[in-house]
DNA sequence: CTGTTAGCGCGTTCAT
DNA sequence: ATGAACGCGCTAACAG
């Protein structure tokens, strides 16, 4: 493989012209800049990037810093299409993505720092982890450009972001879209009680009830950890009790568990019992029936969160806290009550 | 950060003592070794790994060149799974993961070679590329060790393997499944005509017809691409005409494809037609009819992937191509005409 | 068993 | 505008 002294040789220049060349500095003659270049074309040069690395002060790669990619349910792709952003936003600008994936098994294995200075890493985005867990905080408080997907720090640190939709929006949305079809007895299916996106959609949520002066039944608030089996255990005791009009779940995946116990309690989709969602994931369009929930665009967070870090690490930024859209994605598993 | 130069005046002895007591080097005195690896112990000492990378001989870093990634469909897990497979399979032996996804749009951007000269990659998993890609051939052409998935070369090259199930048997047990229980009448949804797979397998649904003393029918073999939406578009056309007792597909999209088409025609899975599927993607399961399908375990192929890449390299392998185990999971898309 | 030296491929001063 | 020299952090020969 051809160096950079190869292509100086060739050239008949000394290395750090090549260099120079290559990076497009200012002080050097355009002929042989364009002349360069093209024997660096002929010779097939690429830089190598150990090389670089090393010696420039320039960090040029990203980590993704992940537990949400191991952790989660087969047929949960988010974490999927949050990394196709990623690497889609990383790429444009042509920067390298390093990737560290863990499971909660070994979560504690290795410093999320020292897997960034190993790596001459220059940002990180963090996605799926817990907020006590000891090696988050620690890469918070160096100097590292970090941006989180799905959850925001009360951090005032310049260097420190987040990418999420308005989960407090949604949720409000979403106990409108039942309210306004006459449901009056509401069950929440909510994830993981200590995680910020649920708390902001439960917020939401609330506030959607306060809005149509409804009281908001918090001994219905059940807590399923975003799990299709948890939602479905707890749905079946629930409905074993109660005979609730919907079910507002904060997750799909546990719509599909909620709906397995409607089904075995002998009940009809949305007929007896309304379902909405959260994440719209690809199955949720062909389900029977189709699901009601809000769409989030995982691509479009992931590559937002990398554009978001990119601008930090370049000092280019005026907002540390993006919001992506989503949208209450209508079909049909909300019953409209006034309608009967 | 600790480099290693801190950690050899810290002990009082050269870098390449401790450069040789981190690498397990021999002719090394045990304790001096264990009060460096304390010491680097307590200054929280890791490597820099371009450093490493730039002067050790040694390649820690394997390739993952995958277009399947962004080439497939949304519902399409599949390449997901593979890659936390590799992923997992690379984390277990210590090594560095490097991805470069494309999709046909930048197919030609770069050379795959470029990309593993660049960051001194020592092998390369390469997934969904298609075997005309120039690029393709360009990388098994050097001596970079090569795994491919999906995809037997004839290349007799010993640092070129491949991983993949038996596709041949299960197109066998297939069309046997279906012909044991009274299917005649039979279309076959195929995937891209040209492509490793889709060839095994429909050698396999042959061979599975040859043995019932059934004929082929060469006419009702459709070529859908892997394709949801061109599956539905066949499925319609061809039902318009014909009416089989059942469809063979070389995919699970390329069933609810199909489902989809048959639905719309009033007709009924599987009372009055069945289906059966290729994959097992996690929706199978719960698709109204669950579906009959040949499960593969992708997280196992990419696992498998990256175990055989790694032999390779080490020059310790004794088999160059792998073969993965699937099965046949029978839910309820087919149904026994014998039965009726 | 340990230290010295060289070099991996590159970016970056600082002279010229 | 160009080149010489240095160093990034590390491994690898080789000498002692």
């Amino acid at each position: 493989m051809a160096t950079i002294k190869d292509v100086a040789k060739q050239a008949g220049v000394s290395v750090s012209v090549v260099s120079k060349a290559l990076n497009d500095y200012e002080d050097i003659n355009d002929k042989t800049k364009k002349r360069i270049l093209k024997i660096a074309e002929e010779l097939n040069y690429t830089p190598n990037l150990a090389g670089r690395n090393l010696s420039s002060k320039k960090r040029m790669t990203i980590g993704l810093i992940s537990s949400a990619v191991f952790n989660t349910n087969k047929k949960d792709t988010n974490a999927y299409e949050v990394i196709k952003g990623i690497y889609t936003g990383v790429d444009e600008e042509q920067l390298e993505l390093a990737i560290f994936l863990m499971d909660s098994q070994k979560q504690k294995q290795k410093s999320y720092t020292q897997f960034c200075r190993e790596r001459n890493i220059g940002g990180a985005i963090l996605h799926g982890l817990r907020t006590d867990d000891p090696y988050f905080k620690e890469l918070l408080d160096t100097n590292i450009p970090c941006v989180n997907i799905d959850f925001r720090t009360d951090s005032q640190a310049e260097n420190v972001g987040s990418v999420a939709i308005d989960n407090k929006t949604a949720g409000e949305e979403m106990a409108d879209h039942l309210l306004t079809r006459g449901h009056r007895d509401i069950a929440i299916m909510a994830g993981t009680e200590e995680t910020f996106v649920n708390i902001e959609r439960l917020q939401g949520v609330k506030q959607g009830f306060e809005k149509h002066n409804v009281d908001f039944p918090e001994s219905a608030v059940l807590y399923a950890d975003f799990s299709e089996e948890k939602a479905y255990e707890l749905a079946k005791d629930y409905l074993a009790e109660h005979r609730p009009t919907a079910f507002l779940c904060f997750s799909d995946l546990m719509v599909y568990g909620v709906m397995k116990a409607v089904t075995e309690a002998g009940l009809k989709v949305p007929d007896d019992l309304s379902l909405i969602g959260f994440d719209d994931i690809p199955f949720s369009a062909i389900t029977h029936p189709p699901l009601t929930t809000v769409h989030q665009d995982f691509f479009e967070i992931g590559r937002q969160a990398a554009k978001l870090l990119m601008d930090i690490m370049k000092d280019y930024h005026f907002e540390n806290h993006v919001v992506v859209d989503h949208e209450l994605i209508e079909r049909e598993s909300v019953k409209d009550l006034n309608e009967s």
